[in-house]
Order: structure tokens, then sequence, then C-alpha cells
RNA sequence: GCGGAUGUGGCGAAAUUGGUAGACGCAAUAGACUUAGGAUCUAUCGCCGCGAGGCAUGGGGGUUCGAGUCCCUCCAUCCGCACCA
């Protein structure tokens, strides 16, 4: 009997289907576990091989504590509303709903063809009304809310209601603003004057406070998509989606208050199993830094510029400061003859873009004539502007301590300003001495001391001046929540009178219109102000960004069809985190920061129990694309084979890889590719043409993109799946080379003839034998560890290990082959399905218990092994095979010959080198 | 520049805590069975050497009875951030 893998998975795919076998119980008994997949966002070029990877790794996973006795959550679902759906509608003219419903049923049929066993029943769109409805839920909370620093809590916005009229807004001033409030010159208030204000004034300075925020800000507006992006979209200046260039632009705009949820953000990554590397992508991301704020006063001014700096120590050092040539003290302190050379550089400035400043860092700068004063000694210090002090950081302004820091020392050298030592004989006078691990000279009441110890001085004097105090800065920005476009959550907001109101829930979902066309509204409106029932309702024309639907996705997979909340309480205490959270790490700063502070905030609110989505993270890596090239002689239709190339002068062009086998090309195939290739001609080597190869990213454009679909059709599915893990450790980014699946394939055939002879299924129900045993154990142990520290690809040896092991020994026991099954199941689903059922089974394979590991077949009778001793070879002694440490000790500590040897002394280390000899080291 | 990771045969890669380096697989070579191809099976397969043996985990140094693994240093590649004061 043949393994006829076409008809087994489909077969299996069928009946897991029609008895539900994936469907999981939303309570249970059973401890729980759940898995899940960042989920996909359908585009219309489908998936290629490179997605699986972390699907198969998370459904081996799943299926792996199933066998465990877990009630395992391992659901799948969409990311349906985005730009690229939009951008087609756009260009094709099809509503982004209808594509995304073809690109859907085309991802699940692909999805389909692999086996994963998910709880279809759970399936969520992020662009079903059903679904988004409870996303605008979410957002009414989040706008209903603000963050009481004090409790350090996300709180309803009617305790802060409470606060203002009882006592004003001292204890709670409004969140360090980049807005501005007409008649407001402070950040404070009283009850009284709070008591005073009308209804449209409290409701500007409670938008100062809510959780998700309308106000004007400085936003990354890219012309070409017509929209805002959030920070993590912009890559090197331009947009992420399309790469077209970004520049910054005041709109009014919505926004997720996540800076202050910053220090909680950080926190949390300690109680969480992410990579190091995430780890640090995000805490860089969120960029804290301490250090102090001081205030430097003008000479001959009433104007004051409050400074930032992480090295307030360092004050002495003070030669200069500098202020972005943005910041508006710049147009006050100016003085006459320098107001030209100002005014030029201000205007070189603004015509920089975002891309030129990153690309070449130019050092640049203007003197505005104006001097701060030094607060310890009253010593001037020249004002400069320059681009390299950033608005948006900080105060927008530093003092310059050249000898102490790099940048601050180019600008010193460049302009010819005097510096300060401060640092003794450590300073060179040739580079800026960065190190905290100084002593501090020329520094007057510093003098002598580390850094550390000043630094708590320093800020210590200016409070008691007046002038200073400690400072945490973050470089996280409130999060742009708003987006200028059609195909994303429509906001539960009605304006009236320049002020928001919020929908009451019964009127949610807030459905989004259907539209003819997806042109940008008026004043940089969404197509959304195209529509007049919109428009005449005020509702907010913006809709929500890619992000909103993900940020809680994972919540609603644990009731995905309840009406009445976004999951009941009930469902989420049992379900709790995410166990094992499976993607790639292009998600690091984005998805997985918004989804941490929804979270937070969702707990805040208690509607949650927990303030963490995921307890572990695996980043699987990404599958490039092995190109091939084939090489056009130039001016002709000649292409000449890899080889020989060298003696041409040709254009590299690349072939379809699904046209070439391994490195030959197939020529007729080729020609028919495209007409202008139809009648080419080819120089071959040894009768073939032979193709160039590269490392590229898997795509379109570079023809190397390889469907499942196609290595499924012709393999199977499970060699599909183990040959995916076999590659190499799942982190790790790897090009996708088809060559090595022969041997995952010859394995499972090389499985299946130990279960079946040519005369049909030979399986016996003798006893195994202790060798036999040996090798089963050997295998459980084996997977069993493997499989928890997700190390698949060893995995996938062991069992070709083991296939062999038993193949020599003839072993057709079901005593050893039914075990074998089970723990198989989740590498090769189908095929152990179906030899299980071949053994008389009649449940499925995943309800069968995970078999225990006995050590006890590992061990073997005694045999002589070689002994050394310290390295030296002595003599022989017995000892079990494959015994444990404690064992292996206990014999060789009673061996009267290593007592000879040791002099009776108890040795320092014994190791049993597997099989070989035993060394003693005294 | 800063941060993170990686470096082992012709190739993908193994080697829990320092303990037979190269498991497993691909490719290759020889052979068996086949009219042939495919499939399957057997053997060889890091480098040098006829051999005994020697040399090998990016380079150099160190700790140790023993280092791919730990420490120092240099080099290369990949990823992330990038004037963050």
């Amino acid at each position: 009997m043949e393994y006829n893998f076409r008809d087994i998975e489909k077969k299996w795919q069928q009946a897991w289907i029609d008895n539900k076998v994936y469907q999981v119980p939303s309570l249970s008994d059973k401890p729980k576990y759940y898995v899940l997949d960042m989920f996909p966002y359908p585009s219309g070029s489908g998936l290629h091989v490179g997605h699986p990877l972390g699907y198969i790794a998370s459904d081996i996973f799943a299926r792996y504590k199933r066998l465990k006795g877990f009630n395992v959550l391992h659901p799948m679902g969409y990311d349906a509303f985005g730009l690229p759906a939009e951008q087609y509608a756009i260009e094709h003219g099809v509503h982004p709903a209808v594509s995304t419903e073809k690109n859907i049923s085309t991802f699940r049929k692909q999805l389909d063809n692999i086996g994963f066993c998910y709880d279809w029943s759970r399936e969520i769109r992020t662009s079903d009304p059903k679904y988004y409805k409870w996303t605008q839920w979410i957002f009414l909370q989040l706008f209903n809310s603000w963050y009481n620093r004090k409790t350090a809590k996300t709180e309803p916005i009617a305790t802060l209601l409470a606060i203002l009229e009882g006592e004003g807004n001292q204890n709670h001033p409004i969140p360090d603003s980049q807005f501005q409030i007409e008649g407001l010159t402070s950040l404070t208030f009283t009850a009284e004057q709070w008591n005073k204000w009308d209804e449209q004034t409290r409701q500007i300075i409670l938008m100062e406070y809510r959780v998700a925020y309308c106000g004007y800000g400085e936003v990354n507006w890219c012309e070409a998509l017509g929209t805002v992006l959030a920070n993590d979209e912009v890559v090197n200046g331009v947009s992420e989606r399309g790469g077209y260039p970004v520049v910054k632009k005041k709109l009014r705009q919505w926004y997720l208050r996540i800076t202050e949820y910053a220090d909680r953000l950080l926190e949390g990554l300690q109680r969480v199993d992410f990579s190091d590397a995430m780890k640090d992508m995000q805490g860089n991301w969120i960029g804290k830094s301490t250090g102090a704020e001081i205030r430097f006063s003008v000479q001959n001014s009433s104007e004051v510029i409050d400074v930032y700096t992480t090295r307030p120590d360092t004050i002495f050092g003070a030669d200069f400061m500098v202020v972005a040539p943005e910041h508006e003290v710049v147009v006050k302190i100016i003085t006459g003859e320098q107001r030209t050379e100002v005014e030029e550089y201000v205007a070189y400035v603004k015509s920089r873009s975002e891309r030129e400043r990153m690309m070449e860092k130019k050092i640049s700068g203007a003197f505005t004539g104006a001097y701060a004063v030094h607060p310890f000694t009253g010593r001037p210090i020249p004002i400069w502007i320059s681009e390299y002090v950033l608005a948006g950081y900080g105060t927008g302004a530093i003092m310059a301590v050249p000898s102490g820091d790099e940048r601050d020392h180019k600008f010193a050298q460049y302009f010819n300003i005097p510096i300060t030592n401060i640092f003794g004989d450590l300073y060179t006078g040739e580079e800026a001495l960065m190190s905290k691990d100084v002593v501090l000279y020329n520094s007057d009441f510093l003098n002598g001391m580390h850094p550390e110890r000043a630094i708590n001085l320093v800020v210590d004097r200016l409070e008691q001046m007046g002038i200073g105090r400690a400072k945490v800065n973050f470089k996280m920005r409130d999060a742009a929540f708003s987006r200028q476009r059609y195909w994303g959550e429509p906001f539960p907001i009605m304006w009236k009178g320049g002020v928001a109101y919020p929908l009451d829930e019964k009127e949610l979902p807030l459905e989004l219109p259907f539209v003819e066309s997806y042109k940008p509204g008026p004043e940089g409106e969404g197509p959304l102000a195209n529509i007049p029932e919109w428009t005449e309702r005020q509702l907010e024309t913006n809709t929500m960004p890619g992000y909103a639907g993900s940020s809680w996705y994972f919540l609603r997979y644990m009731d995905p069809h309840n009406e009445e909340a976004f999951c009941d309480q009930r469902f989420s205490n049992y379900w709790g985190q995410v166990d094992l959270y499976v993607g790639g790490t292009e998600h690091a700063v984005g998805h997985l920061l918004y989804s941490r502070m929804w979270t937070k905030a969702l707990y805040d609110l208690g509607h949650i129990s927990f303030d963490e989505p995921y307890k572990r993270l695996l980043n699987q890596g990404k599958i490039g694309g092995d190109s091939r090239l084939v090489y056009r002689v130039k001016g002709g239709n000649t292409f000449v084979s890899a080889g020989l190339k060298d003696g041409y002068d040709t254009d590299e062009l690349h072939a379809d890889v699904n046209m070439v086998n391994g490195l030959e090309l197939d020529i007729e195939a080729f020609k028919q590719w495209r007409p202008d290739y139809a009648g080419a001609e080819f120089i071959l080597e040894d009768g073939k043409y032979i193709c160039g190869t590269r490392l590229e990213k898997m795509g379109k454009r570079y023809f190397n993109v390889v469907n499942p679909d196609d290595v499924v059709e012709r393999y199977g599915a499970d060699t599909f799946r183990m040959y995916e893990m076999f590659l190499g450790p799942v982190e790790q980014d790897k090009p996708w080379d088809t060559k090595g699946i022969e041997g995952v394939h010859r394995f499972l055939k090389k499985l299946w003839r130990l279960f079946f002879g040519d005369a049909g299924l030979q399986v016996t129900g003798e006893k195994a034998t202790p060798e036999e045993l040996k090798v089963l154990h050997k295998t459980i142990r084996k997977i069993e560890e493997d499989t928890e520290r997700f190390s698949f690809n060893t995995s996938v040896s062991a069992f070709m290990v083991c296939v062999n092991e038993l193949t020599d020994l003839k072993c057709t026991k079901r005593e050893v082959l039914e075990p074998l099954l089970i723990i198989l199941s989740p590498y090769a689903p189908h095929v152990s399905e179906e030899l299980w059922h071949q053994l008389g089974n009649t449940t499925t394979v995943l309800d069968a218990p995970f078999p225990k590991f006995e050590p006890a077949y590992l061990v073997e009778s005694s045999k002589e092994y070689p002994i050394s001793i310290n390295g030296k070879m002595r003599t022989q002694i017995d000892i079990a095979l494959d015994a444990t440490q404690q064992q292996v000790e206990a014999i060789v500590l009673a061996n009267p010959v290593v007592q000879r040897w040791t002099e009776g002394k108890p040795p320092k280390k014994i190791i049993f080198v597997k099989g070989k000899m035993v060394n003693v080291v005294v």
C-alpha cells in the first residue's frame, strides 16, 4: 500500500471539520493554554511559503499542549482594515469590502491546505461591524477616561470631574500639552474658575485629559497616501507602505495618550518572556532618560530658557546654549545685528526635508546674539540655534557642554567656541569625554566629585534656587490615532459647537457607509467628508488606524459572538493572558506597544483581570527568496549560462524560480514565459543552462515567490510542515530552498512502510524488546524537550533517527508504533491520524494522552568502559549505559580501581561521556 | 555612532549545564535491484596523509584535566535605532 498523502489529507481535513474536533469550549475544568498567531492582513497576493512558518510552529505547539491535557485556544482571524485595500480600490474601482472578502477566501483555502488546528468557529475580522462595534466601544472607554498620575491608573472621566469641581486641578495639572487652550495661561486652575466656565470651555479642558483625545498637533502627513501616519509607520522619512515622502504638518488629529503609560510599559517588559532584542527595541522606542530641567535667564531680557540635560553635573562646562530653530523664544531674544543671519538659517532649516536632515548630518547653526546667564557663576553663555537640537524632545533647548558631549564638541570646534575643560587630564581636547567614570574639575562646589553624587547635589541646589528640578523624559510621543481614510473604523463621535461628543453605546456599531469614491474630502479630511448624510450629522470624518482593531483582538477570540460585551469576564478570567504569541519582529514598536497599552487601560477600568496581554513571545524568522538569474548578452536575445557569463558583456535578469529545476533552467518554459523570450538563443554548458542565484526578499518583483499550495500539491501538507520546521531554528531568517524537501518526504514514506509491507498492515501485538522500547522512549524524551524549547528542527531530526532505528530493528510492534504516532501528530497530523485509525482506534489522535517517558527503558545491563583520571586513560570498569548521573557516580565511587587511583579521596567530578568512557577529575 | 544577534563541512544545520565536534537531512561518489527512468537499499563522504597520525568550530590570546560553549581582543555579516541632550 502506497503512502497516498493526497487522499489521506483530504479525507482527514474533511473528517476534522465534520466532527468539529478543533472546537474549543470557552470554559473547562482542564487547565487552559492560549496559543495565538499574529493575524494576517489579507493582501491580494496570498500566502507565500514564508508566511506559514510561524503558523506551523504555533500549530505544533497547540497540538502538543492539547496532547498534554490542556484546553487549548488556538484561533485565527483577519486584520482586514487598512490602507492597501483602499489603494487597490482607488486603482481598480473594487470596493475594499469586496476585495477583502475575496482575499480572505484565498487565504482560508491556503491555510486549510496545510492542516492547521484552528477553531474557525471563533474567526474574527476587524472590518466586520459585529467586531468593530467593540473597537468603537473600547475607544469610547478611552475617550471617557483620563490618566490619574497620582494613582497611576486609567480612571473614568467622572472621577476627574468630581476633583475639578471640588478642588480645581491643583493636584492634577493639565498633562504637558502641545496644544493651546484659549484664555488659559497656566496649566492649573481653581474650582471657582472651573465652576464658572461654560460647557464648551470645560469640554476643551477635559479633552486635555482624555486618554483618547483630539487636538492640533504636528503630524506625519503623507501627501501621496493623503493621510497622517503614526511614527512607527514612517521609516527613514518615507511611508512604510509605498515609500512615499512624509512631511510634518499641523492638523487636527485624534491621539492616544500612550506617553502616560510609558513607565508601566517599560516595567511590564520585565514580567513578560520576550527576546532581549524585542525588549530592547521597545525600551528604545519608549526612550526613558532621567536628568534635570534647568531654567536659564537671558541677559538683558525677561525671557527664560528651560533646558533638559541628563548630565546636570557638567553645568560648569556649559560653554554655550543651543535652541531648536523652531523654538518660540528665538524671535524674542534675537539681537539686531544677528537677525538676518538667524532668519536665513531658519529658512534653510525649513527648506530641508526630514529625509535630508536624517541622511546628511551637517554641522550647522547660527548665533542669536543673545546670552544666557550661568546660574552659579553668572558667566554669560552665548545662545545659538541649530537643527541638531530637536523641538520635539525635552524642552527643545540644551546647555552645550563640549568637553562632555560629542555633538557639542564638534559644534564648538566648527564654530570656534572656547571649550572649558571640566575633567582635568582625562580630557584630551581632541574629543568629548562621554564616560561617567570621571572626576569633576573646574566645577566650583562639585570639584573632585563623581557624576552620580554631583548630579544629586546640583539638582538639590537648583531646586532650592527655584530654577530646576529632576526630570524624567521619554522619546515616545502620543500616538496619532486618526487617518483621513475610508477603510477603517469610523469614530463614534459627533461634533457640536467645536466639541466632540461620544455617541450613545446603543448607537454602536456606527457602520461605515458605502461610498462610490475614495477621494479625499475637503481640507485634508477623509472620504467620509464627501457623504452628505455623514456631514449633516456632524459625525467625525476621520477613521481609526490599522492598529485599532488589532490592539484588543486577542480578547475577542475568547468570546467571539457576544453581542452584549466585548468579552464576557468569566471567559477572560479563564483564558487570561496569551501564553504563547507567535509573530514577526516587524510589530515590535507598533502593534505590540499599542495592544499592551489598551490592555493596561482595560485592566485599570476593571474590564479584564490582567494588564499584560502576552506572556511569552516567539518571533519567527523571515523566509527569504532564492532568486534565479539569467544572463542576456547585451544588445541581443542570447542568454549565456552562469558558468560562462564572464566571457560576455551581459545584463542580469530574473527568471521565475518556478521554471528552474535546481539551477537548471527549463528553456521551453522560459521561452513561453514572455513574448520577447520566445526566440531566445542559449549558450549552454554541459548541455544545460545554469542559472545564477541571489538571496532576496520573497516578492513578486523578483519572481522568487513559492506558493505553499504548489509544495503541498507535490509533497503533501505533512511534508511541507515538517520541512518548514526542518529548515532551521524558527527564530532565524533563512532562504527558502526546496532542495532538502525530498529528505523529509522520504522520512514519511519510510514511516508508512513501518506500518505497511507489501502484504498490507503488518503491525503486531507482540511484546516489544527492551531495545525497541529504548528507541521509543529516547524519542519521547527528545521530542518533549525539543518541543518545549521550540527546537522544532531537532525534533524532526529525532523522528528521522527513530524511524531509521525502528526500520533497522524491523520493529512492527504496536506497543512502540502507537505512542510514536501520538508524539508525531503535532508535526505530521494527517499521516498520524490515518495510521492511528488503521491501528483500530476510533477517536482522534489529538485526544490521546502524550505518552509518558520512562527513563528505566534507557538503562541497559552493565558493560565495560574505559576510565580516565584527570584525562589519562587508566583501566576499565563496569557501568550502566545511559544511567543517570547519580547512578554513574555511585558505581564509580564503589569501584575499587577508582578508589585506588584517587587514593580514597572523593573525586571532584565524575563525567560519563556518552557510551564511550568515564572521566574522573580528582 | 549606539543597541541586539550571528559566524561550525560543498550546502541547511546538530551539540540542555564546559565532556566522542559535525547528529539529522541535502548534494556528491561507488555499488545492488531495474530494459530504462523513477522508487528503494548498501557503502563512502571535514581537511592533510598510503599509513600510524596530525590539523580543524571567523582570527589572535587566556582560564581549565578538558573550550564550538566561559573571559579578553580583533575581524566579517545581518537586524533594529539613529543628532533623544
